[in-house]
DNA sequence: CACCCCGATGTTATGTTATAATATCACCGG
DNA sequence: CCGGTGATATTATAACATAACATCGGGGTG
């Protein structure tokens, strides 16, 4: 996939902090993640395809809670195992990322795509962005050899100021 | 601090996963924390030093739950504030670090040294090792910086398995 | 068609982790 | 001796997560 939001940037290039067409991104993501469920034989059911959306509203990390207080809203269930069953499928298929240090979930924006993310936290405003983690993972992978340690998961996670408040904080 | 350990290391290089002179590494590390928090004027007081030595006694990670099990069993608070104020001292101090994934501290082995730690989280047998992260913070500041992105807290988390159980799964 | 299987969904109940708010205590300087 | 300060303790509750079990519906098989 390759696409060009209203900037003319690639939405794979695009990000949290910039400025871009916002709709287009979520939808891109939706449908992409609509075609790998298809072609792995994974069902994207109601609840699981609208938790997606609740979470590609904003590039911001959103606790179990708070999805399941929009799921039981619209009239899905109104347990916490609803919410998190979605979120869980979710996170399997690599649609969504699990942030840690919050405690919450944010959409990936360009599942598929091989990537390595290193999530980048505004502790001021709670946006979340997906930076490039290539060389991270390389970087990590070194050290943990020198130990003798084998890496099946990473995970990367940095706080601090975005951009914008940065600038206004 | 340099100093070595039965097998000749550097206690500085020493880790979870080799077997080492703990006594040593501990009562080194714990040596060290003192020495800290003297320079710093903090106070290393009784709850928050044993709350050290409890986490210095293996290579492990503690939820807060378990360390306040010891603790109240040893005399102290049996509130859970009682272990999360000692941890989160600790933390501030560099003595002792998050580990998210498990919802657990453990114990940092030289502290006051500059290190970006990486975590290796062992999934079978759950010890943890610091790995040097020098080259991932690096890699990571400039991931962030390409997204005008001012990191103030970096965390790295690797799981999998440590070399004593990738032998013996 | 009747039947069963299976995956998805739903609910109840509870477990686990973390913090807010408040009170007390010990020490130190004035 | 008094008041301030930092540490500790307690109560209560918030926030996050999962175990266990019930139900429902679609798809294949006899």
């Amino acid at each position: 996939m390759l696409c060009y939001n209203i900037t003319g940037m690639r939405t794979q290039d695009t990000n949290a902090f910039q400025s871009h067409d916002h709709a287009a991104c979520s939808s891109d993501a939706l449908a992409e993640a609509e075609r790998l469920c298809t072609q792995k034989g994974a069902r994207l059911t109601p609840v699981r395809r609208r938790t997606l959306e609740i979470l590609l509203e904003g590039h911001r990390a959103l606790g179990a809670y708070e999805v399941l207080e929009r799921l039981s809203a619209e009239g899905y269930g109104h347990q916490p195992p609803v919410a998190y069953r979605a979120l869980d499928f979710l996170v399997d298929q690599g649609l969504v990322h699990r942030i840690r240090r919050l405690n919450a979930f944010a959409a990936c924006v360009h599942p598929g795509e091989a990537h390595a993310p290193v999530f980048l936290i505004c502790r001021s405003c709670d946006a979340v962005a997906e930076a490039p983690g290539q060389l991270i993972r390389a970087a990590a992978e070194e050290a943990a050899h020198a130990l003798g340690f084998e890496i099946e998961r990473l995970n990367v996670e940095a706080l601090g100021l975005c951009p914008t408040c940065k600038g206004a904080p």
